[in-house]
DNA sequence: GGAATCCTTTAACAAATGATAAATTATAGA
DNA sequence: TCTATAATTTATCATTTGTTAAAGGATTCC
C-alpha cells in the first residue's frame, strides 16, 4: 500500500487516519497477463492503483478495437466516465503485462469526501492534473500530423518498448498500416531510432 | 450574481453565507465586441461567468490562429491551464459579441476552500464536468472524419449562426479551405441546411 | 520442432485534407 | 452609397492517411 500513498502524497499530504480510512477500502490483487480487470458493459465502481504491470483501456468503434489510454506501474486507471455517470461502460480495463493492482471501491473513496475534506481535495488534485492532460492529448491529437505524433511517443520508451504496435495505431488515432510506413519512413531519417 | 448562482446550483447547493462569500470575490464587467478581456503572455487569475455576450478563447499555432473553445451566455469561461499551473498563457479569451461578465477572483475562490468546504466540493463537480466534455471532444475529433464533426456541430444552432466561419474551422481541426468544401458538398446533399 | 496463429510490413489504389492562389460575396466605414 | 477590407468559396495540385490484400516474421502451443 506504501507506493499508493506516496503517489497521493504528491498530490496532498495525508494524515495517519486519513491512510487508514482508505487502507480500509482497498484490496490487493495479482491480475495474469491478458486478463481483463474490468469488462465492456460493466459499470465502474473502482479506482486500481498499478503496482506492477502495463494496463490499457480499450473500446470498440464500428467494430473496430480502439486503444484510449496506457497505465504503467505507480499509476491509477479508471473508467473516469462510468464511475461519473454510474453508466454501463463501452470500455474495458486490459492487462498487458500481468502484475499486481490496488483496487480502490470507488463508493466508499467518495463517501470519505464527508468526512475528510482533505481526500476530497486530493482527489480533486488528481482531476486537475488529468484535466490538463486531456487537453494535451486533445492539442496534440487536433494540431500535430500522425508523424509527428508518433515521434512525441517515441521518447517514452518503457511504452514503446512494451506496448504492440497494434495498441499504439489506435492510440495515435491512426491505423496500424499506417504506423508502419511512418515508422519505416522515421528509421529512413533517423536510423538511430529503434525498429 | 443570481444567474452565476443558477448555474453554480446546478452542481452543488450554496448557503447564504457560502454564497456571500463568493460575491465578495465577484465583479462585474462589460466587455465591447472585440475586446480581449484577457490577452497572451499574462497568467489567468480569473473565472468569468458570462452574463450575457459570446466568447472564444484562442491561441497561435505555427503562426496560425486556433480557435480552442467557445462558450456562450449562461457557461463559465477561463485559461484553466495557466490557472492552474500560474505560468504564462498561449491563450486570449476575445469577445465575439459585447456582453457583460462576471469575474471571479480565482486566487481568491481557491482559498475560499479552506474555509467552506462546499465551495471546494462545488468546484470539484465543475471540474469533473469539464473533463467528461473533454474526453467526449478528443473522441469526436480523433475519431470522426471533419465531415462528421461539423454534422455534428450543425446540431448548436446558436453557435453556428452566431461564430464566424473562420472561428470555427480551426476549433473542427481543419482550414478554412477544407471547411467550405464540406459545407458546399454538404449542402448538395442536404439542401434545408443553413448555407 | 512444426503447425497454426498472430503481428508487422509492404504494395497499390482511393479518399480526405492541406496549400496556394484567385474569384466572389459580405461587411464596415467614410 | 461607395469603397476598402474582410470573409467565404472555388479551383488546382500536393500530401497524408485510409482500405484492402498479400507476404514475411514472430510467437505460441501441442
Amino acid at each position: 500500500m506504501e507506493e499508493l500513498f506516496d503517489y497521493f502524497e504528491q498530490f496532498q499530504k495525508l494524515s495517519e487516519i486519513e491512510k487508514e480510512a482508505i487502507r480500509t477500502i482497498c484490496s490487493i490483487k495479482k491480475v495474469d497477463k491478458s486478463s481483463l480487470i474490468e469488462e465492456i458493459g460493466s459499470t465502474s465502481k473502482t479506482i486500481y492503483f498499478i503496482k506492477s504491470g502495463l494496463v490499457r483501456i480499450y473500446y470498440y468503434k464500428d467494430g473496430i478495437e480502439v486503444t484510449e489510454f496506457f497505465a504503467l506501474s505507480g499509476n491509477l486507471v479508471a473508467r473516469v466516465q462510468s464511475l461519473l455517470t454510474q453508466k454501463p461502460s463501452a470500455k474495458a480495463i486490459h492487462m498487458l503485462e500481468a502484475g499486481t493492482v490496488i483496487a480502490i471501491n470507488a463508493t466508499k473513496f467518495f463517501k470519505l469526501f464527508d468526512t475528510f475534506p482533505t481526500i476530497e481535495r486530493l482527489y480533486r488534485m488528481m482531476l486537475e492534473v488529468a484535466y490538463l492532460e486531456v487537453v494535451e492529448r486533445l492539442q496534440s491529437i487536433q494540431f500535430h500530423s500522425a508523424k509527428e505524433r508518433y515521434a512525441a511517443l517515441m521518447n517514452n520508451h518503457e511504452l514503446i518498448q512494451k506496448v504492440p504496435l497494434k495498441f499504439i495505431a489506435s492510440y495515435l488515432g491512426i491505423t496500424q498500416v499506417s504506423l508502419s510506413r511512418i515508422r519505416a519512413n522515421h528509421s529512413k531519417t533517423n536510423p538511430l531510432n529503434p525498429q
